[in-house]
DNA sequence: TGATTTTCATACCGTCTCGCATAAAATAGG
DNA sequence: CCTATTTTATGCGAGACGGTATGAAAATCA
């Protein structure tokens, strides 16, 4: 029995892509242009789908960018946790963590393309919908995960005394959004990398 | 001669709309909706003009977007002049300046508008027209101001002995884009107004 | 091989979009 | 009152849009 759990027996015609694969060119079409300006034309020939199977395979158009974002929100866990592996000093977490978010908002060559919480799904499409809710729930998620790193630090002793540690960590937080804002609009990685730099001085300062 | 310069002699039938109020309805709605979300009948609608005429006093839609956006622009000149008036101190400019920040980025009821520059102009459209030149136009002039006002209050020892005076200032204006992307998000203001008090506790510090 | 199941590919439908052409309405000058 | 000028108002048309119907194609099972 070399058969994997995961493929009980496909019984028809195979598909002809990656659902994954073709999800992430989803992501960064959507991340290049937003969703109201991103066309299913663009969508199908970014992904190499035909439109049928694509709306077979992902519902429609608001289905699949909420798909994309879920996608996008995955991966960004797995790339940060390196940063907040439980090793690292605050001073190093921080450091860490801008220097990814640098790297990923500025992917996407000459049309930087942020973060897509702040810039793609938060701008648009928010309404009321499950976009909204995805939006808060990765906002109070990063708000969250700073707070928890900073309450630890500060029980470590690794900041200043008398340190007001909510508002600190809100504060690092909230850096990933101007890195976004900035990023997006072509700031170069030299002014991204001397803010990042600069809030860690603030906030987690060397001499403590 | 009573006969104002701005008035020469209008010839044929007169307008029956007043350009700059329209305009500010186009703003509303392109704030809600961003640019691509937005049709030429919803601009129509809101600002109760019809198509040709809508066309003919301010072009196409894109002219029209870039139109809605300087009259942004003026109007946050306007506004935040009260914030860095002379007199104040750095911390009651801060204070300020983050207030009226609040003010803005929640106007929209239900569903709060952000900053046209950070969550509309630069989330959308951008590629490499007029409109990406304008919000690194915008974000560097907050910059600028915001680096004036720290440099006058270093000079003035309004600030900590050894204080990276650059740094503080880009921190400062930087807290402008996540109280835009928050109060999109739908954050009450009193969040809002908490990360504005600490950061202003952590940048101008009421001991120094 | 033949039946069944799932996907692929072509093509289509109704709707909305932008931008404009055309003609009526409203004012100023003569 | 008549002409010139500018703005309204109606409406159109070419194209793009999202979404779907309809068969052909490719695989498994018997």
């Amino acid at each position: 029995m070399v058969q994997k759990e995961s493929t009980p027996k496909p019984r028809g015609r195979p598909r002809a892509f990656e659902p994954d694969a073709a999800l992430a060119r989803a992501l960064d079409v959507f991340r290049d242009s937003g969703f109201s300006a991103t066309s299913l034309d663009d969508l199908s020939a970014a992904m190499g789908i035909n439109r049928p199977s694509l709306y077979g395979a992902f519902g429609d158009k608001r289905a699949l960018f909420l798909k994309a974002y879920e996608r996008y929100r995955a991966r960004m866990l797995e790339v940060f946790a390196d940063a907040f592996s439980a090793e690292k000093s605050l001073r190093q977490t921080l450091e860490r963590a801008y220097e990814i978010a640098i790297e990923v908002y500025s992917e996407g060559g000459d049309n930087p393309r942020g973060c897509f919480t702040v810039m793609t799904a938060g701008s648009e499409a928010l309404g009321e919908g499950p976009i909204l809710e995805a939006v808060r729930s990765a906002l109070a998620n990063t708000d969250m995960v700073m707070l928890r790193r900073f309450e630890r630090a500060a029980a470590e002793g690794d900041l200043p005394a008398g340190a007001d540690v909510a508002a600190r960590a809100k504060i690092a937080a909230s850096i990933f959004h101007t890195l976004a804002v900035r990023a997006r609009a072509g700031a170069p990685r030299s002014e991204l990398a001397m803010i990042a730099a600069s809030a860690v001085d603030l906030l987690a300062p060397s001499s403590a």
